[in-house]
DNA sequence: TCTGGGGTCCTAGGACCC
DNA sequence: TCTGGGGTCCTAGGACCC
């Protein structure tokens, strides 16, 4: 039998927040998504207060101003660097680890260490706690998915103590008989609805539907998950990241746009920030799709669109996708409309070192060299002395647009001015 | 005034090829 | 009257994840 884990940060964005302000520790704590839309993520106190995931904050304000609840706007800075402890953390554990998101791994040990594995738990639970200063569960299983269901018992059932494992259980149908259908990695809202619909409530019953129909209503992948949920591995633990094939950026507004200078801004920062995590990831684009939309809550004209332009060569140079951003959102720009938002995809990528040549680029051997020599100056200043040090005229210096971040902490951990100090 | 952002995978259907 | 069949590639849309 396999055995797999998964290791979840509770509350993660709340716990990031929370370590430097020790004296919120039990006060009700919200952070809010980009532009302070909606809350997604809410600490115990705040859950058991009723506010719903993803509720708008702004029909909560009175809400949250009467129960003394603590609001931040989302720091991307601060989480993805604790995230990183976090994952450096679980590598001096075992190698077989899969970064499974910002708040996520995958674990897998060896069979023979099954009887171990109430002591594995706390090890993990432990550790994480003292050289990151963020609480975990921990749950084993003999799949992924099995291992997901028992982070969720470790996570609701304080007799646990944060650690729960499903390998090697005879009860295991009368544990998925508590855990409801869309509880389960890998079934929605849309599937999960039409299972209930059908009778189909719990893990358990869901996993003892026939193979056959399993695959006709919900593809291969509803059978994976069943398969699953019966003890048969179907997703393998990917510790080798593969580079990602299409990669975006995208904002909404702090305010509502009408004005196509200010679109272009927006759009020529965004191709700026995705040009980096294009070079990051040493890859090259070969097109750029740009989108724009009116806000869909309101009840003004609806408008939205997308353009895109494929290149003539691949290439990470991004005054070049700047450009071909522009030209989009100029060829879909109406006006008359209050805009919401703009984003920019970058499509088709492939690797910088390992791709077809192009034979038209080969007379520009010179040239490329010197954009190379721009882009890795301009990256290394970024990376040492923050975000924008340098940046694009055309991604504007006022930027009226900017998403609203009234509630945002410190980079604590990111930025020198903000490093926190002691006494 | 005020409702996030960034991804992946699967399928059906059309175009095209021999 | 009879009008193939199998394969690949591409795209749009749906569903899911955190």
């Amino acid at each position: 039998m396999r055995i797999f884990a998964l290791v979840d940060c509770n509350n993660f964005y709340v716990s990031c927040e929370r370590l430097f302000r020790p004296e919120i520790k039990h006060r009700p704590v919200v952070v809010l998504s980009n532009n302070d839309g909606c809350v997604i993520s809410r600490s115990q106190e705040a859950k058991d207060i009723g506010v719903p995931m993803g509720a708008p904050a702004y029909k909560y304000q009175s809400f949250f101003l009467q129960n003394n609840v603590e609001i931040f706007s989302s720091n991307y800075a601060l989480y993805g660097d604790l995230s990183q402890r976090v994952t450096a953390t679980l590598a001096s554990l075992t190698p077989d680890l899969e970064v499974y998101s910002i708040d996520e791994s995958f674990l897998e040990f060896p069979p023979c260490m099954l009887r171990e594995l109430p002591s594995i738990g706390k090890e993990i639970r432990t550790r994480i706690l003292k050289w990151t200063g963020i609480p975990v569960s921990v749950g084993f299983g003999s799949t992924k998915t099995l291992a997901k269901v028992a982070s969720r018992f470790a996570k609701k059932y304080p007799q646990t103590e944060g650690t729960f494992s499903l390998c090697g259980r005879n009860d295991l149908d009368r544990l998925l008989d508590k855990v409801p259908v869309t509880d389960v990695w890998g079934i929605g809202r849309r599937h999960g609805k039409r299972l209930i619909a059908r009778g189909v409530s719990t893990a358990r019953t869901f996993k003892d539907l026939p193979n056959l129909w399993l695959k006709k209503n919900m593809s291969v992948t509803g059978l994976h998950t069943a398969l699953e949920l019966r003890g048969t591995p179907c997703f393998e633990l990917d510790n080798s990241p593969k580079p990602k094939k299409t990669i975006s950026s995208s904002r909404s507004f702090g305010r509502p746009v009408t004005a196509l200078s200010d679109l272009e801004e927006s759009v020529a920062a965004y191709v700026a920030r995705a040009g980096e995590k294009l070079r990051e990831q040493q890859s090259l684009t070969n097109g750029v799709m740009v989108y724009l939309t009116t806000n869909r809550f309101n009840n003004l004209p609806q408008y939205s669109n997308s353009a895109t332009r494929m290149l003539p060569i691949a290439t990470d140079y991004t005054p070049e996708l700047i450009n071909t951003g522009l030209q989009c959102i100029r060829s879909i720009y109406k006006e008359g409309f209050s805009y919401k938002k703009t984003g920019v995809v970058l499509l088709d990528l492939c690797g910088k070192y390992n791709r077809q040549c192009n034979l038209l680029e080969l007379d520009h051997k010179a040239e490329s060299a010197k954009k190379e020599a721009i882009m890795n100056l301009l990256d290394s200043a970024n990376t040492r002395f923050g975000r924008r040090t340098l940046s694009y005229a055309s991604e504007g210096l006022e930027q009226p647009w900017q998403m609203n971040r009234k509630y945002k902490s410190p980079s604590y951990t990111t930025s020198w001015d903000d490093l926190p100090k002691i006494g």
